[in-house]
DNA sequence: GCGACAG
DNA sequence: ATCTTGTCGC
């Protein structure tokens, strides 16, 4: 497993990476309904860390959107190339989550990622970010509400409110389990806000969080500890 | 100025 | 994100 390398010109202070945020910003397409739920391919991306020794791992694991079963996983290493800011998280997991995607065996079609899409401070979070860059559809789901406002949503699985910037709607506080705190899902790319909420609720029949995510959460911690033993073989 | 802040 | 065991509850 090749190391990927961060990118050249990649930003490295938080002023130069605001600053790709505003000039990719505009290359989001919101006018798009996205892939139909249900049909097709649904991949999840998730990344894991070992600061220490500056290793992160970024895995894609493809799901048939009907049955939800594995069609296709992979995973790539590389070197942290960005600090954790708020607002700022994408350029700490593009290179790499970008690297996974481009080693699958078979096209993603629908990308979900953890965290945000237009929910954020610039309208432009880790989901639009990957979906400008690839030009797949995505959309961000998301375990915190961020510094965002919502109504609680009933109580039941499928209630929703808006997740509110003010009076506008960045994206939906979506309950996916009866009594259970809901997710927090943006648009990224490509894709409508009622149609990534019904994505979301497709792939969550049994936990609060997509399958999607749970799977590639699951594959990229896997190889990282793979990675670090294999790094220190003999450590202790 | 202070606190909050996706992963 | 990550550090971390058991435990209460459906």
């Amino acid at each position: 497993m090749t190391t990927v390398p961060i990118p050249a010109g990649w930003p490295a202070t938080e002023e130069e990476a605001r600053a790709v945020q505003d000039e990719l910003r505009g290359r989001v397409v919101t006018d798009e309904p996205g892939p139909p739920p249900g049909s097709g391919h649904v991949t999840g991306v998730d990344v894991a860390y070992d600061d220490e020794r500056d290793v992160v791992v970024a895995a894609a694991v493809v799901l048939d959107a009907a049955g939800l079963g594995v069609v296709a996983e992979a995973t790539a290493v590389g070197r942290i190339s960005f600090p954790y800011v708020p607002g700022l998280l994408a350029f700490r997991e593009i290179p790499t989550v970008l690297a996974a995607l481009a080693a699958l065996p078979c096209p993603p079609g629908l990308v979900v990622c953890d965290g945000y899409g237009l929910a954020h401070p610039r309208r432009f979070g880790l989901a639009s970010h990957l979906g400008v860059l690839t030009g797949l559809p995505t959309i961000g789901v998301a375990k915190n509400p961020f510094t965002f406002a919502y109504d609680e949503p009933g109580a039941r699985r499928g209630a929703a409110a808006p997740l509110r910037a003010g009076a506008e709607e960045v994206g939906r506080a979506l309950r996916t389990r009866d009594g259970v705190k809901p997710v927090f899902v943006s648009v990224g790319h490509r894709v409508g806000l009622d149609n990534a909420c019904a994505h979301t609720l497709a792939l969550t029949p049994a936990y609060r969080l997509p399958e999607t995510t749970r799977r590639a959460d699951a594959l990229c911690r896997r190889a990282l500890q793979e990675a670090v033993t294999r790094q220190e073989p003999t450590s202790r």
